[in-house]
DNA sequence: GCCCAGGGAATCG
DNA sequence: CGATTCCATGGG
């Protein structure tokens, strides 16, 4: 990998495995829109960036070089081998295929209360209406950063009542969404702590939610940890995985939650493969 | 009207 | 433990 910096623009030369359209439109980040240019357009640190995606290079329009040291390097998973991993899952025909097709996806490091709390609203929802509620839960709550809005704090939400979520149109999920937010700032549940724990004791911590489950619980350990042994199973990776009665190959196990991003996004592109169970 | 969506809580046996 | 039911909302 190649970077150069001018002009609060990052332009990143021969990183492998990268392909904004696949990591921003994969199921795992629901604030990155495409603009009219072909931009991926979205906030993410307080920080509002385009990302252009061409062949030969990435560019992140916004960012200087202290911010891409500092967050976009790790935001974008930058410090991991996907090649190597991809390498391991050739053996398996089917993950062969699905790494082969989606070439590109790289598992984002995301901010860890957005994370929680955007998983929280995923939970019995579909891809459109869980960016739609975010997106309402930003306008109303978040701090104007330009043209956008950043996610609102813990603190912010912790601070509001139930009836004040309404405008969300969430749900049921509101209730989840406060719990998620008094918990989190009163430190009963330490999201800083969940660094040092191992990923089944960090389950335990955030399962200490209302609303969080095994599968959110894993989403966020998988999306804002980089436990890339973190295995969300959703109504789509149950399905794909009825394909896999024995369970993952063993040279897949260490990297189950990069397998899952890949055989998600597959299955749903292609949901004939394993639609009679 | 139906079914479904990156599920989980409450309740039952 | 597993199985069922309910939960809000919106698109197909």
């Amino acid at each position: 990998m190649r970077t150069e910096f001018e002009n609060n623009k990052v332009i990143i030369y021969d990183a492998s495995c990268t392909d904004a359209s696949l990591i921003f439109d994969c199921g795992q980040a629901f604030r990155f829109d495409k603009d009219c240019n072909g931009a991926w357009c979205g906030t993410a640190f307080g920080r509002h960036i385009k990302v252009y995606q061409y062949t030969d290079r990435t560019v992140i329009d916004g960012a200087t070089k202290e911010d891409f040291e500092k967050i976009w390097f790790d935001y974008f998973d930058f410090g991991r081998d996907y090649d190597e991993i991809l390498t391991s899952f050739e053996n398996d025909d089917l993950l062969k295929k699905a790494a082969a097709e989606n070439y590109g996806i790289r598992v984002l490091k995301q901010e860890k209360w957005e994370t929680l709390c955007s998983f929280i609203i995923s939970q019995n929802n579909n891809i459109p209406r869980i960016k739609g509620i975010i997106k309402r839960l930003c306008e109303n709550f978040g701090e104007r950063i330009g043209e956008d809005y950043a996610f609102p704090s813990a603190e912010v939400i912790a601070r509001l009542d139930i009836e004040d979520l309404a405008p969300l149109r969430a749900g049921f999920r509101n209730k989840y969404i406060l719990d998620a937010a008094r918990k989190v700032v009163s430190g009963e549940v330490d999201l800083e702590k969940i660094e040092s724990l191992s990923t089944d004791d960090g389950e335990k911590e955030l399962m200490k939610i209302k609303g969080v489950g095994t599968k959110v619980a894993q989403c966020v350990l998988l999306f804002a940890y980089g436990r890339e042994d973190a295995f969300p199973v959703d109504v789509w990776v149950k399905r794909v995985m009825t394909l896999y009665p024995e369970g993952l190959p063993e040279s897949v196990i260490k990297n189950r939650g990069i397998a899952q991003q890949y055989l998600f996004h597959y299955i749903r592109n292609h949901p004939e493969i394993a639609e009679n169970i």
